[in-house]
Order: C-alpha cells, then structure tokens, then sequence
DNA sequence: GATGAATGAGGATTCATTCAT
DNA sequence: AATGAATGAATCCTCATTCAT
C-alpha cells in the first residue's frame, strides 16, 4: 500500500514521463530519430537534458517508449474490429475508427514513415510487433467478405494501398497543407477524407463487373 | 574552346559530382537531412569530406542538389503526359510511366518523405516546384475524363491518395518487405503491383453504378 | 542513554557505513579517486548514490575515511614494535606482521600507489600523517641494530626499498598474478612471499664481508 | 617519393603526434586513465580536444599509444642484455641501465602501477607484451649465475623484488619527496640510488654463507 | 536514514566546415 | 581537385550533488 507521499511522487513522475513522450513524439515525429536532439527535447518537456536521463536510459529506449506508447492503441482499435463479426464491409468502419484515432495523433504515422524508410534495425521490431498484426487482421478481414473483387496474391496490395493513402495522408499533411492550400488534418477536411476513403472503400470492395474493357497489358 | 585536358578535367569533376550526389542521395533518403553525415557520405563516394567541399557549398547546397535530381525526371514525365491529348484513361498510364521511372531511382519518394514529415522551410520550396505541378497536372487530366465519379471537391483528394499509394510503395519499401517477407522493389512485385495500379485505376474511374446502399453518414 | 530503538538505528547506521567504506576502499584501489565513481560505490553498498551523502559529506570526505580506516592499523604495528625492544632483526618481524595484516587488506597499498602517483594536494597530508611515522619508525628501528651493513645516508633507502618490495608485492598482484600464473595473494604465496622477505631481511642485515671485488663505478 | 610539401606536412603531423603523447603521459601517469581528460592533454598540447581526434581514435587508443611508446624502450634494454653474455652479475648493470633509461622517464612506473593495480582488462595485454618478457629475461640472467643463492622457486620472487625496488622508486617519487625531504629523481639522489642498488645486486647475488641461526619459521 | 527526481558542470566524441598545402 | 589537420559548436550522456518527500 504505497503512503500518501509515495503516491503523489509516483503521480508526479508519470506526468513528467508522459511530458517527456509528447514531447519526444513531437520532435522525432518533425525530424526523425537523428534529427531531433535530448537538449530540444527536454526544452519543451520544461527539464534539463540530464534529468531525461532519470526516465529514460538513452535516447534510443525514449525513441522506443515513443513507438510503443503510439502504436499500441491502432493495434488494439484493429483487434477490436476482429474480433467482432461484421456484415457491412469491415474496411469501411475500420478505416472510420482509425482516422478518428489518427486525427488525435498525428504523430504516429510520420514516426513510423521515417522508420520504415531507414531500414534500420528497429525496423524489424516494429514490423514484427506492430505492422504486421495490423496486415493480418487486415488481411483475414478482407478474406471474411466473400463479394470482394481481389484475388489471393492482392490482398497484401490492398492492405498496403490502405496503409499508404491512411498513413499518408497524415504523415504528408505538411505537404499537402503547403499544395492544396488548405490544413488537410483541420476538422472539415478531416471529414471529407473520410467520406472520400468511405466511398473508395465500397468502390474496391464491389463486385467485379465484367468490363469489356481487355486487361491492359503492361510494357513496364 | 577548352583544351584537351580541362576538358578532362571537366568530365573527371562532373563524374565525382554525380558520384557525390548518387552517395548523398542513397544516404538522405535512409536517414533524411539530419541523420545522415558528411563522413558518410564522403566515404561511400571514395572521398574526403574536405573534398566534398570543392563540389557543393554546403551540405544544405548539396541536398538541394540532391532533391532537383531525383525530382526533375518526375515532373517531365508528367508534363509529357500533360501535353498529349489521350484517350484512355489518363491515370492508367501516368501511373505506369511513373512506376517505371521510380523503379529506376526508389530513393526519391523517400527524400520526399523526410521532407513532407519535417514541415521545414525547405518544404514550400519544394512543394511549390515540384508537387503542386505533380498535383495540377494530374487534376487536370481527371478534368477532362468526362465519366470519372469524382466530384469537383474530391479530385484532389483522388490525386492524393495516387501519390500516397506510388509514393508509399517506394518509401515504406524496407518495411512492406519485412512484413511481407518480400522485396517489393524485386522487378516482379513491381510488374504485379503496376497491374495492381492498373486495376484500381479503372476500378476508381468506372462511371458510378447507383449503389442501392445509403451513403453512410460518419461519426467522425 | 540511547534508547533501544536509537541504539539499533545506530547500529545499523555504523554497519552501513562500514558496508560504504567496504565498497569504497575496493572500488578507489582498483581505479583511484578520479576513476571510482559514486554510483558504482552506492551499488556496490546496496544503496543509492543520495543515501551516501548521509554518512559522508562528499566523495573527497568519503575518499578520506577510507584512507583513515585502512592505514591506522599499519600505523598501530609499527607503534607497537617500536614501543618493544627487540634484540633479534626489528625488520625481520616488522615485515612479518605488517605481510600478515596487509594480507587481510590488500587494498591500502594499492591505494597509497594511487595517492603517490597523483602528487596531489592530499598527497602531503598522508605523507605527514601516515608514511613519516612509517619511515621514522623503520629508520630508528635500523638504527638500534649495531651490526647492519648500511651507512647514515642509506637508511632511508633501505627504508624505502622495503616499502617498496612489500607495498608493491600487494599493489602490484593483478599485474603479478597474470605474469607468474599465480595469485600473489593466496595464502600459499603469501608464506613463501613472507619466508623470502625474512630470508631476504637477514641477507640486507648480515655485517658486511670485506669483498674483494673493487665497488662499481657507473658509468650511468 | 614524397613531394616536398607532403613531406613537411608528414613531419608537422609527426611532431603534433608526439606532442600529444607528452602531454597524455604526464597526465595518464599523473591521474590515471579515468582522472585524465582529454580537455586537459589537449590544452597541454595546444590543441583543441577535436584535434586529439585527428590523430587518435579514442582516448583509449591514445592511452594505448602512450603505453607502447614508453614501454618499448625498456624492453629493448632488456633484450639487449639477454643477447650478451655478462660475466659480472647481469642484474647488476641491468638495473643500472634501466635506472637511467627511467630517469629520462620517469612517468613510465606511474603508468604502469595505475595499471597494475586496475586489474582491468587492458593488464592482460601489457602483462604478456611487456611484463613477463622482462620476467623471463631476468630469470634467465639469474639462472645463468651459477653462485646466486636463490633456489628455483625464489627466482620470480627476486625479479619481483626488483621490479617493485625500481619502479617503485619512480612511481612513488612524489611521496617519498613529501617523506625524505628530498627529489628522489634528482641527478643527485638518482646516483645514490644507482649506487645502493649496485650493492644490494651485489649482496643478494653473493653465495650463501651458511648460517648458523635456524631458519624461522612463519606464524603467519 | 533512504530515495527518486532534478540539475549544472563536465565527460568523450562527432559535426560540418575551413584552409594551407 | 584533393586532402590532412584544425576547430567551434553541438552531440549524447555521466558526474557529484541536492532536496523534498
């Protein structure tokens, strides 16, 4: 039974640790893991470089507290989603839940597209642990609709378009803030993406109608 | 008229020159701006970093360098496309072309990536130059396919989620490999996921068939 | 009169402080003042680095105490024989008793060698407080013996040798041991260590046989 | 064939290099490895500490460095004797000779015994490069005398002695200075420390005259 | 008496860059 | 054009120490 004291410490560390991982997701989200540095990140969590030191071993395991703390909760909207049996297709609501999800955390994708462009060894725990539970809930998802026009070897594609066009659009906002002249995470524009991936999900998800159209061939 | 030897000398520095940049870019894309180092990238072009010098005023002069490089080709494919008048579908071939092109040079959608995520002052420069011609030749092409079913609001945000999709399936590279326990950079993943493009580029502009279900209506 | 509980507190305050000291003298003789740190002392004692500034005002303080607790008992060995008037060679049983109590403390030579090397300001105190006794004791000590072979200005320099060959057997047993393939310090070598020192104390205090050969002259 | 310029920029260098290995010297054998830093050696060499950098890996291989440079000559001394055959007891000139090459160095000891006494891993190497060659020399010198009174298990111990005895007499200069009132590296006290050595040799190698007092036997 | 958290000073090392050669 | 050496600034991190609890 932890005394008053006790207690109120424990509080007030969890507070600074959790200072700490906004703050440290904020920077390493902007600038990568190399670009974002202890001394920027303890000016903005209101500390000294030596105290970050007391909650985190090295930048390298901060890095990871960070991964960890903002991947978990998409993994676990996507176990929620199988684990429940649903008629309409699963890609829509999914995709639904995750923008929400997403719009409240930025961060996460430009961390993971710096990751998965580094090619690091991080990469392969990331993968392991987080992404490729995601691919296979996705995955056995699509393969529960039976009316879906894909093919077994293009599941994998059509996941990865969604990770792309979801994560992208997030990770890219910068980009596409700077393009279109308009923020594409404001609450508005956050709407119509979803509206628009809605619509494109029903789109990819209907049954094939037997174009007339030959299957191009490509000269790639 | 140069002589003999300056000429020489010429073709020598512009060699190194581009030695320079192929090792710089190899280098930003993996680990952006930052987290790659002049040592580095002086060693991979046999070089000194002093030597670096004698070519590029700067690390900054020599991303830039970098960056109108990789991002050139891109845009002349697309104005190429812009020029022609075409019948079929615009996006089917656009998108081939392209996939060929970065199949040749997959750093360039990584540096695009470290850029977009950073939200620098590089970035307007960027996007300015390089995308927002991308994204208007490409809404115009979409505006003159008569029977595509996207809305006025929502072409860019069709063009949007090309980019994400072409542009992620080179970026996230290193990753989609792990999960998949694939290369998808291998010249047959690219030849299926070109078709894959393909498909879904019909399937995306495929006149609406009326839908008997209700739009859904999001809880975002 | 302390109280029971005042007592026990007490009692394991002064263990604890033991247990510090314990750490310290081992850690400061294997790597010296500069290169033992804090952290390592307290983990060693089972604490907290804030815990040691309870029982010693600072490292400098903590440093000393160690220098007190290992160097008064040798003090008190050679008190005691000096105090005894000894017919048979004084150095004879002094190198005994001090081999027999070194043994149980290997760490003070090692220390002493740290402290000499420095030439710092800390170095003038033990000097005064600690060696000076040492050497005076020794010197009269020759002195008192009537038949030994060295002049007034070698007395010193028997002194010193002795010091020598006796702190350094002790000092200098890691580097021994990995040279001769044999713990100095186990009690096997420690008793023919000892059993050559005696032999080795005779050879220095047996009265000079007139040699025939002429006294070197260096040609240093 | 060096161009005059590379010439003098490899002699500058060289003279740079062995300015730093001064300073690091005097330093290492002042503090030790850990009490020495690297701002400090750069300072005594008129550097900055990123220039160190330029011509050492690490303060590690610069302490290493030092180490090989100040051992080697002696080594060379050692082996030099063991290739003539002596008539007049060989440890006698040897340490005469010795004692001379350490005057001109006298950080050598100092280094060493912090080394010695850090049992750390770097002792292994310098104990089998350098320490047990000079054993095996000494003990060869001593079992080719004939007359020497040791038996076969004494002789490590005498070479021990020695060891202790000479560098000892270095490494503790400062506190035996503190003690004696006196530089004991003073061309002075470093005749008459030759000297007394010189006579010890000659006592130590003399043939046993047989006693008549039983050989003690241990307490201990 | 013990400790978790905080910190200023300093640790070694790397950085991008310059310049004489 | 190429480079070895030099460097100021910055890197991550450890240090001894303090203090509220």
């Amino acid at each position: 039974m932890p005394t008053t004291a006790s207690r109120r410490r424990s509080i007030d560390s969890a507070a600074t640790r959790e200072a700490i991982l906004d703050a440290a997701e904020a920077l390493f989200a902007e600038r990568g893991f190399a670009g974002a540095g202890m001394r920027e990140i303890a000016e903005v969590s209101d500390l000294t470089p030596a105290s970050l030191y007391n909650h985190f071993r090295s930048k390298e395991a901060l890095y990871e507290a960070v991964l960890a703390r903002a991947l978990t909760p998409l993994l676990e909207i996507l176990r929620d989603f199988a684990s429940r049996d649903q008629s309409l297709p699963a890609a829509d609501e999914m995709v639904g839940a995750i923008m929400a999800r997403l719009a409240r955390t930025p961060h996460v994708p430009r961390l993971l597209h710096h990751e998965a462009a580094s090619g690091a060894e991080r990469l392969q725990h990331i993968s392991r642990e987080w992404i490729r539970p995601l691919f296979e809930q996705g995955i056995s998802a699509l393969r529960r609709d039976p009316i879906n026009p894909w093919g077994e070897g293009e599941q994998a594609l059509v996941i990865s378009a969604w990770l792309h066009m979801v994560f992208g659009h997030f990770a890219l906002a910068p980009l596409l803030a700077e393009v279109r002249g308009e923020d594409p995470l404001s609450p508005d524009a956050l709407e119509r993406q979803t509206h628009f991936f809605r619509k494109l999900a029903r789109l990819m998800m209907t049954p094939r109608t037997p174009s007339s159209e030959p299957d191009p061939t490509d000269g790639v």
